[in-house]
DNA sequence: CCATCGGCTGAACACACGTTTAGTGTTCTG
DNA sequence: CAGAACACTAAACGTGTGTTCAGCCGATGG
């Protein structure tokens, strides 16, 4: 029995929501088809009815999760170009922590993906991988970033740098004592980023210059 | 019936590595005792009646993988004065590429520890909290790194980039086509990490300058 | 009004899992 | 050299799993 949520949902969707949170919270093998069933508030045999299958359902909260992501992108699809203006870095945490709401399983979820190397997970780093690049070539083209040596590892240790902090979230809480996907939390995070990606976080060895 | 290094060994510590091959790879939950008594050449009874139960055995694989780590550390111990010489940022990726066999399940299996919230994994990546503070504040008080706004974040920041490169090795090797943690991706990861935390990666906006 | 269909359930099934048991050799030890 | 202790196994046990099955109920439609 659950409840949480549940306003005039289908079951289908209520199902798949409760599969999301728990997959998220504990790994897809750690979570039975019968704790799904009572979180959602159905008959375990309801959840084979609509999908098939466990590993069915699990393909529905992937597409599921995909296209949320895909749509946190649309959103803010267009503030892109504000981006490139180049006084502040377009931070997927910063997103996350904007445009969901503060319990949503979508980090933790997003967190599985990754790590299970799951084909949902391998598509969508692909794809951010993508912009990412795109995203600093344009910089680089205006003027506001300067000429990567080796703009692939650029853009990917860009966009890893901006996944650890959703990946390590729980260990990053408490080591600086507050939540990374918080608006403090993102906001302290956000500050010293800009501040090391403007000025570098070593200083220049004597004689050294920027090419 | 396995085989691979099992080179007068103790069965013992032939299971143990084998659960650590595997849980590395799959993850715990995934892995059956029977796959581990097969892959180490022993019967399932055997794992039960040397580590008490499928939990004591992966007790003993996160004691042995957390020993391993330490030990790496130490053998590079007296570096630490070198790296606070400033002209190298000491990488926990490079110490693994160096210091690690190629096939090394080690990796792998920190990913697990620090993804799934273990208890094991929160104590490694607090003491390499604390070192990365330390060391960060070394160098800042050497002139070599210039003062943190946030230096909790700062290092916090540091030490999950570094992580980073483990956690998503597969997703990063699949997008820039070299595996980060052989010596030739090391070496271009390395190169480029040095030049941002050196010169930044955005220009400063005009106007701007470093306080 | 009856037939049909889809959402939904309780009970059961087959199976794979971690673990137990009873036992066999082999190796220390007094 | 007897006997305890140890490394090790084959077989079985109980449990929890994903899934199936037969059927109930309410809505739909001819």
């Amino acid at each position: 029995m659950s409840s949480v949520g549940d306003g005039d949902l289908t079951a289908k969707a209520t199902i798949r929501n409760a599969a999301l949170r728990l997959f998220a919270d504990r790994g897809h093998d750690a979570v039975t088809v019968r704790e799904i069933a009572a979180e959602a508030g159905v008959s375990p045999a309801l959840v084979v009815h609509h999908f098939g299958s466990k590993d069915g359902l699990r393909a529905a909260v992937d597409a599921h999760a995909a296209h949320a992501f895909d749509a946190l992108f649309a959103l803010e699809g267009q503030d892109l170009a504000a981006a490139l203006s180049g006084d502040n870095w377009l931070s997927l945490a910063e997103l996350f922590s904007r445009a969901l709401p503060p319990g949503s399983p979508l980090p933790a979820y997003l967190r599985r993906l990754l790590l299970t190397g799951d084909p949902a997970g391998s598509d969508l780093f692909g794809r951010w991988y993508a912009l990412t690049r795109r995203l600093l070539d344009g910089m680089t083209e205006m003027g506001v970033a300067p000429p990567a040596g080796d703009p692939a590892v650029r853009a990917a240790f860009l966009l890893v740098n901006d996944l650890a902090l959703i990946l390590l979230r729980g260990q990053i809480a408490a080591a600086i004592g507050v939540d990374p996907l918080t608006s403090e939390g993102i906001t302290r995070w956000a500050r010293e980023v800009t501040a090391i990606y403007r000025e570098g976080a070593f200083v220049l060895a004597p004689g050294e210059e920027t090419p």
